[in-house]
Order: C-alpha cells, then sequence, then structure tokens
DNA sequence: TAGATTGTTAATCGATTAACAATC
DNA sequence: TAGATTGTTAATCGATTAACAATC
C-alpha cells in the first residue's frame, strides 16, 4: 500500500523490469471484461512466484488487494501506469541513424511508454535534414543547442561499438541523464548518468549456448 | 582452467552475458598491440569487480593465466570466441517483418557472433517475395517445411505483442529450441525450450525511473 | 463459518565481493 | 628476493521463495 504523500517508492532495477509485462498481462485480460485478479493468476500467467507478485504489487499499489477477491484490475492499471510515469512525457534524442536507428525513428509505440524521440543525429552529410517518423536529422554540430534549448534528459545511442564513447561523453556534456546504449561496449560515465544498455551480442551468447547445451544432451 | 576433453563448462546466464564485453574490450586493447592483459586491468576497463573478472576467465580461459603477467590477449580473445561459439554459426528465421524486423534483416553484424539469418516470414501479401541483404521473405504457410528442411533451431520473434504468443507457439511445432523475443510480451513456452526476451518496455521503465528520481533529488 | 488471498517475516538460494595462500 | 597477480575458499549481500497470521 503507497501512502499519498510518500516520494518515489524505492524499488530494484530487476523488479522495475517486471512491471512492463504485469501492465501487459493485465491490460489482455482487461480486454478480456475481467474485473478483478488476484497475484496467484497473474502469477500462473507469467511464470511467476505468486508471492514475488505481490511484493511487486505492493510497492506499485496505491490499495493492495482484497483477501479472497484480489486487486481491482481497472485501478492496478491505472497505479503501473503512473508509477511507471507513462502518463509524463521524456523526450530523447537519437545518434547514428543506421538501420537501427533508423527503425527505432520509425517506431511509433514509445508513445505509449511516454517516450519520445525529438530529433535525430548523425554526421553522415547524404542522411541529413531527412525526415523519418516527422523526426528531422540533423548533424552533430547541432546536438547541445537542441538537447539544451529542450533540455533533453534521454540520449538513445545507435552508432558503432567504436564510436558510442566518443557519442555518450557528448550526450553527457548536453546535459542528458540517462543513456540508452545499443552498441555492444560499456560506457564509461560519471557515477550519476544511468546507462542502460541493450546488447544484442549478449543475448546472442545466452541463446547460442542453449543450443549448445541442448544439442550436447541429445548426443 | 579448462581441461581439454570436458564438456561444456557450467556458467550462469548472467556470467554468459559479460563474455562479449570482455571479448570487445579484449579486440580493443589487441588493436592497441597490447600483448599481455591482466584481470585488474580488465576489470577497471569494464566497471567490474576484478575477482569477478578472474572467475568468468577462469570457465572461458583453456590455460589460465600467470601470475604478475595476466593472460596472452590473443590466446584468451580465441577462448572467448570458441566459449561463445562464434566459430560455428547457427541459423534463425525471423517472423515479422515490421521496421524492426526489416532493420535486424539488413544488420550484417551478427555474421560476427555466429548467427545467421537464413529467411523472414510474414502474412502480410505486400511484403511476401521481397528480398531484404539477401534475405527472402515467405509466407507463414512455409515456415514449416523450411524450418524442418533447413534444421532451423533459433526463431526471432519481431510480430506485435498480440501476435507473439501464436507465432512462438508454431516456431516451437517448426522445430525451433530458442526464441528471441522482441514483443514485449511473456511467452509461455515448454521446459525445454529458451525464451530470450529483448524487452525495450521494460528498459524504458530503468530509464524513466532514473530520470524520476534524479530530477526528485534536484528538488 | 470456511477458505482463498493478502501482506509480511523468516529461510533459502545464488551471485558478488573480500580474504588469502600459491606462484611467476 | 619482492610484489603483482592468479585461483580459490569464506563472507557478504540481495533477491527469491517458503511459512504464516490476518482478513474479507
Amino acid at each position: 500500500m503507497l501512502d499519498q504523500n510518500s516520494r518515489l517508492r524505492p524499488i530494484s532495477k530487476i523488479a522495475l523490469q517486471r512491471l512492463p509485462y504485469y501492465l501487459n498481462y493485465l491490460k489482455k485480460k482487461q480486454k478480456e471484461a475481467v474485473k478483478n485478479i488476484s497475484a496467484p493468476m497473474i502469477a500462473n500467467g507469467l511464470s511467476l512466484n505468486e508471492v514475488q507478485v505481490r511484493k511487486d504489487l505492493a510497492i506499485v499499489s496505491a490499495n493492495g488487494g482484497k483477501p479472497k477477491t484480489g486487486y481491482v484490475i481497472d485501478i492496478l492499471i491505472g497505479d503501473l501506469e503512473k508509477f511507471l510515469g507513462y502518463d509524463n512525457v521524456n523526450q530523447a534524442v537519437l545518434v547514428g541513424v543506421g538501420q537501427l536507428g533508423k527503425a527505432l525513428l520509425s517506431y511509433k509505440g514509445f508513445d505509449d511508454y511516454g517516450l519520445e524521440i525529438v530529433a535525430a543525429f548523425d554526421t553522415d552529410q547524404n542522411k541529413l535534414d531527412l525526415t523519418i517518423n516527422d523526426k528531422c536529422i540533423f548533424h552533430m554540430d547541432k546536438l547541445k543547442d537542441l538537447c539544451e534549448r529542450l533540455k533533453i534528459h534521454i540520449g538513445i545511442i545507435t552508432v558503432s561499438a567504436v564510436n558510442a564513447q566518443a557519442v555518450c561523453d557528448q550526450l553527457i556534456e548536453c546535459g542528458v541523464l540517462a543513456v540508452w546504449n545499443f552498441a555492444p561496449v560499456h560506457l564509461k560515465v560519471p557515477e550519476h548518468i544511468l546507462v542502460q544498455d541493450e546488447n544484442m551480442a549478449s543475448s546472442l551468447a545466452v541463446l547460442s549456448r542453449h543450443l549448445a547445451e541442448t544439442i550436447e544432451k541429445t548426443n
């Protein structure tokens, strides 16, 4: 139960990352006209432990659930969206307009998660002044001016591994507080800056190993 | 130290995901003509604990390091690449040729990680028989035939959240053993099937919260 | 009332970090 | 030899899961 006049409730990163799964599941159930839902039900739907679900929801839920009936689904969805900050929009810039950069620029779904990419940057002359999904592509020269003027706090890095650290340094110089890094490198940043890695090489390592183990077992 | 005639060395998922970072760092140093490298050096370069680095390398390295000098960088790189299976190629199919699917199809870098996307599938008539980066796009009808014929073990899901579970079920039906899931949903799969999630909604939750916390502190 | 479910405290598990002997 | 570094055992830390009283 979350008291009204509280500050931000502490939550671990790993728990935080589970919340969008709850939200997705609850919205699905909501569409099926389900009105109440219990932790054991959610746990079953998402293959989680039911105590874990209850603990996660205790952080998020303003008024908690009721024994026997569980949580009111509409209220719980609202609490999750509020906790995840989907109501207030965070603006971001994207650096590196390659295939992946273009894909992220084109993606319309970020609105739902409270993210707005306001502009993209690249050094390639051929890409400049193009528009993708109504987002302009500027030269890196203009990064600082735009970020400071619009008080941008999120930088998305979709440049190659070799350039990622330099771009990261520039973004921080421009006042960015959180970096979404798609380059397969470790970025060194000051203590108060957050780097969220989306490292496909790491994911592929997990996939490849699972296959190796599975195939070994069948021998 | 890894004895020659061993089976696959056990490793935790979280340690496995660190290995590509080591590899990237070592290759960078190799380019700088560094010949030997120590765990404390790597730990410093990647902002990790040095004991953790040594334990990770102990799993991967065939002959270990030497006190005082550390590891021979060329050998360690070879050991890592072998451990990660970058020498033998895993074939994959991709389902869902939207913006993200196209970006992944276009990406040339997967070769380096031992992944080859052999074909893509969609249900949209307009996308069929197109070719992206030499990869054909087929109708879902042809999924099973192709997967079974080529013995495909990896399925990449880049369809929308609502369709992801159905696509996942089909892939498993086709003999896929590991699923790389870009849809922001939890997929239910049999025990022996691995799902590796690339959930951008989870990442955004982390970014958004960091901003909320940082901004709260400045008030 | 009976029992499903909540919220929370205690126990377990796994990963990280500290301590330390061995060695090049 | 002296000391940096290795590999490993022990201690710590945090997250997950089990146990249980409270309650609708």
